[in-house]
DNA sequence: TGAGTCCCGTGACCAATGTCACATTACCAC
DNA sequence: GTGGTAATGTGACATTGGTCACGGGACTCA
């Protein structure tokens, strides 16, 4: 995808400057993109595809906090690239996507230059910050039947698709839950005919 | 307390600009600073005193996510500041507590005037951003007991005192959880001799 | 010193969720 | 089809933490 076309806000000059200095690079479904612990050198914007932004715990479950689409940014990545500092977060390609690599020394000229990118680094701080907010909304005062709703709501949302390709295993992981739990959910869910469960896939009804 | 003695990384120049403009303003303890939804003209920089960052629930808990203290500024305030918009979350004067109030239209020309604003801003974002990811791991991956265990350890730290002056009705309303398991862990640590319990007070033993 | 209030201790019980064991089903490869 | 594997269904049980009920202790103020 070009660049322009989605990041329709910045400046022609911007955009010359991200097309010349940044690197284009594409991850494969499945493919880590950052690390935890991870020496950050790089902003990435994301030009396609969809990114999974999540927690590890000590037994490698994979705790959701939001996914990144097209036209977003990693904050993290931001704030560490600003001090080439490390990440304390993990992300993953969701599926095949594709990123602009901006290097870490074009930061701050670039803040200061670009009105756009200001607007847009602060506006990326912005939405993330109240993502997290939203996570630790839900995990203190939710129960999980009501975590799990959201997911799948928010899942279908993202994805614009009411077949969601998920098998009760990850949902779990997602969610830190285990699978048994899950199950015994979604098939409450389904009695209650808000939802249809077929193999790997749960279909949304309303 | 003096501007340029907390914040002597900063510029003359921003000291004197920040001096004139801003305003001082000072709370009391257990006043309320910023509410949720509360529509925000100002950036605040702690000089002096504690400020509690939460979250509230429909019954009114607050659910702790971290203290500021002098030197500190709150994250939210600043974003939400950049584009005079809402807060999503609560802050309180846990004791008394002097504030300079930045006018938001200061914000954009500062961030590209002075180099040292720049870097605190972003630093500022940085710290808080890691800051709810602990909120998020502690919640997500830890018992009661470790949580409480955490909390009492950094209320310390952040007073510097052993002698915490807390009821378990506040430990529990900070947790998000009743006061009767907090009274019950509590025991527990006392007999293991890792706490000494009075009324309204905890006394953290190592 | 006595009443009132706040704080704390504690047992009984319940709801939510996690864990274990194992059965069943759907799909894939041959 | 058949066998194998991964996904799902499900009952039994354990654990954590929340709720209820009530008793007792400590401080306050008249």
């Amino acid at each position: 995808m070009e660049l322009k076309k989605i990041y329709t806000q910045f400046e022609p000059e911007l955009l010359e400057l991200l097309e010349e200095k940044g690197m284009h690079k594409t991850f494969a479904a499945g493919e880590v993109i950052l690390r935890t612990g991870q020496y950050i050198k790089s902003t990435a914007l994301i030009l396609s595809g969809r990114v999974k932004i999540y927690r590890e715990n000590e037994e490698g479950g994979e705790f959701l906090m939001y996914f990144l689409q097209a036209g977003q940014a990693c904050a993290v990545s931001m704030i560490c690239a600003l001090q080439a500092d490390t990440s304390e977060i993990m992300a993953k390609a969701e599926e095949e996507t594709e990123v602009l690599l901006v290097p870490v020394e074009l930061m701050e000229s670039m803040m200061t230059k670009y009105r756009s990118w200001y607007q847009y680094v602060i506006q990326t701080y912005r939405s993330r910050f109240d993502e997290m907010l939203t996570v630790v909304d839900h995990i203190a005062f939710q129960n999980m039947d009501e975590r799990l709703e959201f997911y799948l709501k928010r899942y279908a949302e993202q994805t614009g698709k009411k077949m969601l390709e998920l098998s009760h295993q990850q949902i779990a992981d997602d969610l830190n839950s285990s699978r048994e739990v899950i199950s015994r959910l979604l098939k409450k869910m389904e009695q209650q005919g808000r939802v249809k469960l077929h193999r790997n896939l749960v279909e949304v009804v309303k």
